[in-house]
DNA sequence: TTGAAAGCGATACCAT
DNA sequence: ATGGTATCGCTTTCAA
């Protein structure tokens, strides 16, 4: 494999002149340059990533942390990543975790290891301690989905998209809706609670809680959650459930009773993926592409210092009227 | 950040054996090794990535180059890939191609680039010219649902998938099956064609030429295709879909003519995407995972010369039954 | 067993 | 404008 010193012995040049003409340097002179060209050519030469990365101190390529369980989200945010990754010429390497302590090592390793210039970490929480190193150390970090006061973080309004879902089923004449959320522990959850509750407000009623179950965020969740309610007597006129699994699992139970949507039940989901739209539901949709793409975009274009005050890049998510609702 | 020269100067040792410490090298008493971890602890260390890799040659992580319009069949051959990458402390890069030219720049470049140990392409097609500097330079490379006849190559028998899913729906008792292939300039279209008709010959019937139409493998394509037929005078009983999204869309076709599946219509797909099982579609299912395991495995095993002779590794697909075809 | 020094392949500063 | 050389942070001989 050639080296730089080959290119600069067959050109009869020295090396700095050779790494001048690769890095676009003004200061060759034409002649020169042409004779280095041509010896790249010939050598079939392309620098050593590697190389140039310790001499440079810059990787060209940044970390993408990412928990694998939220595939479609996490593969929608990567590629609004990779866009403009591949735009401004940078690699991108995937930290995914399967399981909890790799999150821990990883968090602890890709600051010291400096393989990246950069991480982006999508919905995995940060703790303080891991945030407190980012901020001092010169990694810089840029979350998604995810929220640490002291760390620049782009995340969707979750009470908005839960209001925007519950006054839309409000607005359709519903008033015993049930509410299959997340569990509790998530921060999502919790915010969309708040929005549940606000539509409710405003529009001068009052959510049953014996409407509101919590469960895990995929299908046999929503399908359990609806199940409880069920037995327990409920008989809403319409469903919210804080994602499209959840909805899809409800409407898989409302079949066996015989429910039929939207005649029998409207229902609601959040998330939009792909088999929302086939199956016609309604749902909250959030900009991951555009928040994988802007994270990427601060990331290279400002290595500024985190703007701690600032508080979080707020992204609102929108309603997507479906069948589900009857529409 | 400190180098391994803070370590050795703190723990008053030579940088060689920092060196040996950190690489389980034997040639170090336990009292420096001792002394060396503390200072170790002490420091924080950890050694940089980038000059490591300069001066073993290594870089300790594997690219991945991915067609994202494979969704699905990438991200589990991913996860196959990473859980190995994981097991044996290998990073991994990922070189996604959205746009058909970046397929080209990316070949080029990877091997020189040298970024990467071994290189894993999913999909992609690989033309002579590449695999031939795959061959000789010094980058490992494993194809997977790809097949180069000098490269490494993990395949999916794609006749032997549509032989099984024909065979299914001739059992059934189904003559005039319908079959939704992809277009032809695709290797696994041509494949499954041959497949088709093969076990209609073994059942000593004769496939109907004005009952196969070939579409793109997406939705639309599978709309389209089935509305072609249908305005054709094509009425068959049965339907074979070259992807599940074909056959999704060829349901949706036959919904607006009020034909229902199962009962009026079987159908198998192929795929066993994720919202086949919610739909209870029959499909055949590729062992995603298991050949991103096994590519992986591959190249960080053994970096022997690629078994030119041996051909590929064929992996058999299987039939899963669903309510589709009416059982 | 250990330390010193020579790479690894680039960049970048300092002379010229 | 150009060449020479130190430097990036590590590994790996080679002596001692």
């Amino acid at each position: 494999m050639a080296t730089i010193y080959d290119v600069a012995k067959k050109a009869g040049v020295g090396v700095g002149t050779v790494s001048r003409v690769l890095n676009a340097n003004v200061h060759v002179s034409p002649q020169t340059r042409e004779r280095v060209l041509l010896a790249i050519e010939e050598l079939d030469y392309q620098p050593h990533a590697v190389a140039r990365s310790l001499a440079t101190r810059r990787t060209n390529s940044i970390g993408v942390l990412v928990p694998f369980f939220t595939r479609h989200f996490f593969i929608e945010v990567l590629r609004g990543i990779q866009d403009v990754a591949h735009r401004t010429d940078q690699g991108i390497f995937l930290y995914n975790v399967q399981k909890h302590d790799q999150k821990e090592t990883y968090l602890a390793r890709i600051p010291v290891e400096r393989r990246v210039d950069g991480l982006i970490v999508i919905t995995l929480r940060i703790r303080d301690g891991h945030a407190a190193k980012f901020q001092k150390g010169k990694l810089p970090v840029i979350l998604v989905d995810s929220y640490h006061p002291i760390l620049p973080s782009l995340v969707v309004d979750n009470a908005y998209g839960a209001k925007l879902a519950t006054e839309h089923l409000l607005g359709l004449g519903h008033q015993k809706i049930a509410f299959l959320n997340g569990l509790m522990r998530y921060h999502a959850s919790r915010a969309r609670k708040d929005g549940f509750e606000e539509a409710y407000s405003q529009s001068g009623l009052q959510p049953d809680p014996k409407l509101v179950v919590e469960t895990e965020f995929d299908r046999s969740g929503g399908k359990q959650g609806m199940a409880f309610l069920w037995e327990r007597g409920a008989r809403p006129t319409a469903i919210f459930a804080a994602s499209d699994l959840q909805a899809i699992g409800a409407i898989e139970f409302l079949k066996t009773k015989g429910v039929r949507v939207p005649e029998d039940m409207a229902i609601v989901g959040y998330d939009d993926i792909e088999m929302a739209e086939l199956l016609g539901l309604t749902t909250i949709r959030q900009p991951m592409y555009t928040m994988g793409a802007e994270a990427a975009e601060r990331l290279l274009g400002g290595l500024e210092p985190p703007p701690t005050t600032e508080g979080p890049r707020v992204y609102r998510p929108e309603l997507v009227i479906r069948e589900s609702t009857g529409c």
